[in-house]
RNA sequence: GCGUCUUUAGCUCAGCUUGGUUAGAGCAUCACCUUGACAUGGUGGGGGUCGUUGGUUCGAGUCCAAUAAGACGCACCA
């Protein structure tokens, strides 16, 4: 092995081996329990960030868990065809390429042209996944707009429309004007600007006056330009201001239409003027209003947000209606929505109806992909009845069929899913389902899976014109059967028997309303058991928090802080992180800064810490749901970790070559031995309880504590004296010693490997083919660590009597290394030292004076002198340690030591004292916190007397 | 407005479920040490009135209430 641990140089061939042999499938054991998680899929247009890279890391500990356990693990992959997204990066390619749009390519041509993107950049993240070292079955690698489960979406919305569980209607929709399609509320950001609020007089018709003589009201808008499509103006009717008004007309200023006041609870009289315009056609509480008054709808704008040459027209069921001229007046028409906005406030001016404007804070919906405010916009658009769909979606998790992770989430689920309104799943796009209905050409719709089962089931002739819908489904509407449709649905397959309902889904909160609600939702209405109950997705939702940056901020592309995970593995020169951070910006005045700060944050770039210290990292962190802030002193921190698991490693093996090693006596093992074997029996015990608790964190805290602290720190130290004895009669000489010593070196190092696999599994997988073939004869040279059993709590005894002794001889080390810092004695210094104290403890001492001596570096330890010469002591255990050194040290700074600490003991004391001395306390406290307490009292009052007569031999000097 | 979460050492976080050693870890910091696995190292040290106030209790970082600051979700936004 190399002398310092270079993760370049190793984890890429582990991970090209690993999936040529195959390693990643299930193991298709029908004796073992299944597991199995779906990968949520990543949009496949996008590249592998920090919560890519948190995520999976716990999926594949779980994965790589549970493999080790012998179960029987499917990792399912893929991604998602992304339709807003994937089209838009085409269409900019083309644009950019061939100056074309879409359209000069025709629909066909366009598809076709994505799918050639998609074979030649979709595999962007499926690549970077494979550098963090998913153990996902790629041979079973899906895509959403794969055949099969392109049938399972068909499928899916054909069952639900015959079950009268989709439906077309007209209806207002969140509409982004940029891309000129329907998009989901949960695809809409809202955004704090600055507006203004226009107040506007409407004049009463027919004479009428306000009750305060007025001839017109007032209304208050933020959009005046809706105002083309207002049918109504709405008063409360408790008002008494304008109550009488109610069933009397505005003549709408500009338009000169004729529309009626009315009565409705969507007026607040407390706010603004108690009158309130209704324009039901673009906008959602208006709509509400206008269906509660049957108002005509009438819509004045174009797809893409733009005044339309004529009104449309429809009745309060969205039927085309005469009810109203459909004229515009000329001068508006074609204006985009922004400049009608300023004529008509400027016209209304002109006319004297504009009373006052004031600046308003408003918040603004905008699309998320196009980046332009949304418009709420009446269009034809299908819809999933969701309320009936998410009534068992809500049991299940009422009824612990699935349960949260942190659990709080469920609250949000629950808000969410009681809530619930139709979902629109159809879409103004060219790239995804195409929508399987045909209208004949009197408007007819008809839904089946092709043209030609529509023409048989419905005794349509040949020559029928029909045309199918042009619309394609909701992106979410395929995810949403992800977890059956990769095992096959709608076939019945042996895979969906075997691993359905999958394990863990492990995910973001942000995306529980987006994916885990609809999955679970569609999931229980398609897949049920053998008896017919309605099966569950998966069995577990873990909830990530989100990772953002040193300062708590979201990582993002326009704050410039974001940090590519593969940047982090192979490190990034600072010229390069310049280039991602600031290249390509939607601001680009934000540059400067960003560079400015990238400069100061990482002077040199980024170092090279591979993929197994970034996976340790997230590990560590991820203590459930909550958001981490990410630090690079910890990802170093952990790297350094990796390399002292190197060099612990290199240390074993160099003290094996060329030795035959045997499984020893148990009598041939040291004390060390004895107490390393217990340590990581609760080690083994801690880890496999912290990942049955999703407590990673604490895993990664465990398996660090032992391998450094315990492994490295003592054991590692406590063999060397075994290893290099020269005296083969001397207690720990010997053969027989040796051997013990060095299987037990290796036999803890394999253990410790296979325990920390998951979590870190390129180095130990390296380390392991150099290590297992030493040790365990059932490992060939070429078998991989992944399909090792995984450390039980069986494997090792917990001896704590060796525990306790090994402990007891630690403290004295430390008491030693302590005196030689006080007094600022050369480590090289061998001293000399006397014990007094304990039978029991000298024993001990006793029997590993060989081991005290190495690590304390002392030249002899005296455990049977009865006379005791004036010397510093150190309390160990029940006894105590002396340094006879009254030549050096002085006699006041001893004192002084001294009476620090007996004035620490005494308080003690005192504070237990003080609690055994309350009465209420002695009364109601439980026996055994009682007792506890007076041993505590006893072991100080013992110290203090030793302390007391260790001041008095020195003040006699 | 309603709800959830967070607040512990200079920084990043455990500990709170189930109240009971002197509140822990990593990083940073200080002193010493190039000893034959590792300077990406070793040894030892310093550093915290656990956001604030009140309550329950013999006893509160831990339970309850209020409050402050921050984050998030939902609703509202004429």
């Amino acid at each position: 092995m190399e002398k310092t641990y270079n993760p370049n140089a190793i984890e890429q061939a582990i991970y090209q081996n690993w999936e040529d042999k195959k390693y990643f499938r299930p193991s298709m054991d029908e004796t073992k329990p299944a597991f199995s998680i779906c990968l949520p899929p990543p949009n496949v247009t996008g590249s592998l960030h920090m919560g890519h890279a948190f995520q999976q890391t716990i999926m594949d500990i779980l994965i790589r868990y549970h493999r080790m356990l012998g179960d029987n693990t499917l990792w399912q992959a893929g991604t998602d065809h992304a339709g807003i997204a994937t089209q838009m990066v085409v269409e900019r390619k083309i644009a950019a390429e061939e100056n074309k749009t879409r359209h000069d390519y025709g629909r066909d041509a366009f598809i076709k042209k994505i799918w050639e993107w998609k074979e030649q950049s979709g595999g962007t993240i499926t690549r970077q996944m494979r550098r963090l070292g998913t153990s996902v079955d790629w041979d079973r690698e899906r895509f959403t707009m794969d055949e099969g489960l392109s049938a399972a979406v068909q499928e899916v919305f054909i069952r639900l429309y015959k079950e009268d569980l989709i439906y077309r209607g007209k209806r207002l929709v969140n509409w982004d004007p940029k891309l000129r399609t329907a998009i989901s509320d949960l695809e809409v950001e809202n955004k704090e600007v600055q507006g203004h609020m226009w107040h506007i007089r409407y004049h009463l018709a027919d004479g009428k006056k306000t009750s305060e003589g007025k001839d017109y009201i007032v209304v208050a808008t933020t959009r005046p330009e809706t105002m083309l499509g207002d049918t109504a103006v709405a008063v409360n009717s408790e008002d008494p201001r304008y109550k009488d008004l109610i069933g009397s007309n505005i003549v709408l200023p500009l338009v000169n239409r004729l529309i009626p006041i009315v009565g409705d609870e969507h007026a607040d009289m407390t706010k603004g003027t108690g009158c309130v315009k209704i324009t039901p056609a673009h906008d959602f509480n208006d709509n509400e209003v206008g269906k509660r008054h049957s108002l005509p709808m009438i819509n004045v704008l174009t797809e893409d947000a733009k005044i339309r040459e004529t009104a449309e027209v429809f009745d309060t069921n969205g039927e085309p209606s005469d009810a109203y001229s459909n004229e515009i007046p000329a001068k508006y028409r074609n204006l985009d929505r922004y400049e009608a906005r300023d004529v008509i406030v400027a016209d209304l001016e002109a006319l004297g109806l504009l009373e006052k404007i004031e600046a308003h804070t408003l918040m603004q919906p905008y699309g998320d992909r196009g980046g332009v405010p949304i418009e709420p916009m009446l269009t034809d658009q299908w819809y999933v009845r969701a309320g009936i769909l998410a009534k068992p979606a809500i049991e299940a998790v009422e009824n612990g069929d699935i349960q949260f992770v942190p659990k709080q989430y469920e609250n949000m689920y629950f808000s969410w899913m009681r809530n619930i309104q139709d979902w629109c799943i159809s879409r103004q796009l060219w790239w995804g389902h195409r929508i399987p209905a045909w209208y004949d050409e009197s408007g007819k719709v008809y839904v089946a899976h092709n043209e030609a089962e529509v023409r048989e089931q419905n005794g349509l002739s040949a020559d029928t014109v029909l045309r199918q819908d042009n619309d394609v489904l909701d992106t979410w509407f395929s995810s949403g059967l992800w977890t059956f449709s990769t095992l096959g649905w709608p076939e019945n397959t042996p895979e969906l028997k075997t691993f359905h309902p999958t394990s863990v889904l492990v995910t973001g909160f942000d995306i529980i309303f987006f994916w885990v609600a609809r999955m679970i939702m569609m999931t229980m209405h398609f897949i049920k058991d053998e008896n017919g109950k309605p099966q569950v997705p998966f069995k577990t939702v873990y909830v990530t928090g989100l990772i953002r940056d040193e300062e708590g901020q979201k990582m993002s592309k326009s704050k410039g802080n974001v940090i590519d995970p593969l940047d982090m593995i192979d490190g990034v020169s600072l010229e390069e992180l310049l280039k991602k951070r600031t290249g390509n910006m939607m601001q680009p005045q934000k540059a400067a800064k960003i560079a400015k700060r990238t400069e100061k944050q990482f002077p040199n770039g980024i170092e090279a810490h591979g993929t197994d210290a970034l996976r340790f990292t997230l590990t560590a962190l991820a203590s459930t749901g909550r958001d981490i802030n990410w630090d690079m002193k910890r990802l170093e921190g952990y790297r350094n970790f990796c390399n002292k698991l190197w060099n612990a490693s290199r240390y074993v093996l160099m003290n094996v070559e060329n030795r035959e090693l045997r499984k020893p006596d148990f009598a041939d093992y040291s004390l060390p031995d004895r107490y390393i074997r217990s340590k990581l029996a609760a080690c083994i015990k801690e880890i496999n309880h912290d990942f049955a608790t999703y407590r990673f964190d604490l895993a990664a805290t465990a398996l660090y504590e032992f391998v450094w602290n315990e492994f490295c720190d003592w054991y590692i130290e406590l063999t060397k004296p075994v290893l290099w004895c020269k005296d083969d009669n001397s207690a720990l000489g010997g053969e027989n010693h040796k051997n013990a010593t060095l299987y037990n070196l290796m036999d803890i190092l394999e253990t410790i490997l296979r325990l920390a696999h998951p979590i870190m599994p390129f180095i130990t997988e390296e380390i392991y083919g150099n290590v297992a073939p030493l040790i365990r004869s059932d490992f060939k040279k070429g078998d991989t660590i992944m399909l090792r059993a995984y450390p039980s709590d069986s494997d090792f005894e917990y001896d704590e009597t060796a525990v306790s002794e090994l402990d007891f001889i630690k403290e004295l080390v430390i008491a030693v290394r302590n005196i030689r810092s006080e007094k600022n004695l050369a480590p090289s210094l061998k001293l000399s030292p006397i014990m007094r104290g304990e039978a029991d403890e000298l024993a001990v001492i006793e029997r590993n004076m060989e081991f005290i001596l190495s690590l304390a570096n002392l030249e002899k330890l005296d455990t049977k002198v009865s006379e005791f010469p004036p010397a510093i002591a150190k309390i160990v255990g029940h006894s105590e340690i002396l340094f006879p050194l009254s030549g050096i040290v002085k006699k006041d700074e001893e004192l002084a030591r001294l009476d620090k600490e007996i004035a620490k003991v005494n308080a003690e004391i005192e504070r237990i004292n003080n609690k055994l001395g309350n009465e209420t306390f002695t009364s109601k406290a439980p026996q055994n916190v009682i007792a506890k307490e007076q041993e505590k009292l006893d072991n100080y009052k013992e110290s203090l007397n030793k302390l007391l007569s260790q001041k008095d031999l020195i003040n006699k000097l």
